[in-house]
DNA sequence: ATATATTTTTTACGCACGAGAAGTTTAAAC
DNA sequence: GTTTAAACTTCTCGTGCGTAAAAAATATAT
């Protein structure tokens, strides 16, 4: 049993053709039954593999997807990045999942290193408002490319998100139902686009209530969130910038590090008699089930947004043609002890 | 300025030959100066780069690096191999990011992946207990691999980790000087073998110190740590089985969910009079910063461990020697307000 | 049994580059 | 001005596979 060393060699010791074996790793089932249980068969005898960059070099379309977020470590990204790499191999893609660390320059890089791999297509969550918006399009020119996540503006990409505006109208209702309206709680420049559309739909459901809407803003660069939300919400906690006892944060990571400014306060968060305030956020992030008091949120979907993506680019990707389509998901309110 | 398709078309466009194109790419200080500058400016006009898979195809050695992470959903991870993906783009190598998502059938699957991309080496943080030890020792036998994290006993590889006992001992003699001798919460069938040196040392340390000790084991499968520390947590709690008001966790990820199990069942946690508890972990996670009250752990050296594991692997690449060095880190005290 | 359709084999070429040998230019050293 | 070594060029071959066309083998239908 010696080593089989490419794929004439291999189709020998299977009594096969090369190019048999080439279809066959191509779709397994386009050829007869027979001769597939002879090439199975020797598999098994010699584990061997075509070589992964010859097979690219010839391919029209190799299977290769690429996956890009703007920041591994936000648990959120990790677990749609997760679910969207198993779909993409479930459907017999090779994915290679890229993160941008929160720097343009790198969400370039990553855009040349994708383009060089000549992947059958990419998902692309950008960095928002500092990414280099005429690389993304020109990339998306040449790749099939679905955007997830957060949006750029202005151009005719395929995109699949969350319905921003729905998911502020939800939560701000609940909020006024049950207590006192909400003040809403922010960066001042968020990257992320969806912030703004947040902002923009606190304000206009709060004036659809008849209520007088607070932003309350605060400094701070990059995606160090809980950071940012803990320092400036401590300082807008000391200067008594919030007008009611409610807090609605952007996003639930800001809303984690506010919550930990809170407890730093001596301020009891929370919806029962004793607390002092409310706090809810945004998004479902994975850890916010276990802030103390677990958080009041409104959940992304997940799952309907990485299959959606994913569907949306192998679809288009058979029909070889661009992707276009804009689609939006509900939220889902998660009422939990801290609003 | 047409459209450059090969080697062969940007050589003349920059008035070179192809193998000096090609060695430029292997190595930009192996031409002369003064053609360099000529590559680099045919390199700005044109925007083309190397056929990643026909460069690939011929070279004895790729510059492709694997990293293999057991669970990319968990912080602690993502930071990691950030880091080591950082340092791999500096060192002129092309990183790669996989992650087994707890699935020891996925690890095996990605450690194949590996093999057919024959990667410059690849960084290896195994699943641990569950992990194919047979398929991880042939792995390793083809590709010069370096393991981080958790190391896999009885076998010959190169491993950069924490100095787990030393973890253990450091937190538990400050929780000693500082009040009641600590009990010890844990998963009982821990994926990670950390854990158990964890507690081995545990309880080394409670008995040089003169002091009982108390193991309060929870069940509970998978990655979910927060979940099995919180619901795992409150059952304890209930049962009163926590023989002192001290609770040193195995990891900080199991802390967190005991925190919000304290926080459910009311029970206050921190290190001033008015607390009922004092809860501690290992690791200094990335959220540990912002649960409520901050927690108090032992940090992890992450930037030693991946740069040290990045060193070793790369040394090794050049030498064409099998890495073998095992190298342990301490951690270092982090106070915070839970212990 | 014959005709037809489907697979498989054969043959041949192409891909984009790495690598080595041998010859040529360049630049520095004597 | 000659020597010498480094850098560069050209030539050629090799890599492992995709792909296409035509010929041969096999299966299905009539």
């Amino acid at each position: 049993m010696t080593k089989i060393r490419n794929m004439e060699e291999f189709a020998a010791a299977a009594g096969v053709s090369r190019p048999t074996v080439s279809k066959y790793f191509n779709d397994p089932n386009s050829v007869r039954p027979s001769t597939r249980e002879r090439i199975e068969a020797a598999l098994e005898r010699y584990d061997w593999r075509p070589n992964i960059f010859a097979m690219n070099q010839n391919r029209k379309l190799t299977k290769i997807v690429g996956i890009v977020v703007p920041y591994l470590a936000d648990p959120f990204f990790a677990e749609i990045a997760r679910s969207i790499e198993r779909r993409c191999i479930e459907a017999g893609y090779l994915p290679t999942l890229y993160s941008s660390h929160g720097d343009p320059a790198l969400e370039n890089d990553i855009l040349d290193t994708l383009r060089s791999l000549r992947p059958a297509g990419v998902l692309l969550a950008p960095l928002g408002r500092t990414s280099d918006k005429g690389a993304i399009e020109k990339f998306c020119a040449d790749v099939p490319t679905v955007l997830f996540d957060s949006n750029v503006s202005g151009l005719e990409i395929a995109y699949v998100g969350s319905d921003n505006p729905q998911f502020a109208d939800l939560i701000v209702d609940y909020l006024c139902r049950t207590g006192e309206p909400p003040c809403f709680f922010e960066m001042k420049n968020p990257a992320n686009p969806n912030a703004n559309k947040r902002r923009q739909s606190y304000l206009a459901t709060m004036e659809r209530l008849g209520h007088t809407p607070h932003v309350v803003s605060v400094g701070g660069e990059g995606w160090d969130f809980e950071e940012i939300g803990r320092s400036g919400g401590a300082k807008a906690l000391a200067e008594k910038r919030f007008a009611t006892n409610t807090v609605l944060c952007s996003n639930d990571r800001l809303a984690i590090g506010f919550l930990t400014a809170c407890y730093e306060s001596g301020v009891r968060v929370g919806r029962t008699p004793d607390c002092a305030i409310r706090v809810a956020g945004q998004d479902d992030h994975p850890f916010s089930r276990y802030t103390c008091p677990p958080l009041t949120t409104v959940a992304q979907d997940y799952d309907a947004i990485s299959r959606h993506a994913v569907e949306t680019l192998f679809q288009s990707v058979e029909d070889g043609e661009k992707p276009r389509e804009v689609k939006l998901f509900e939220g889902r309110l998660v009422m939990r002890d801290s609003a």
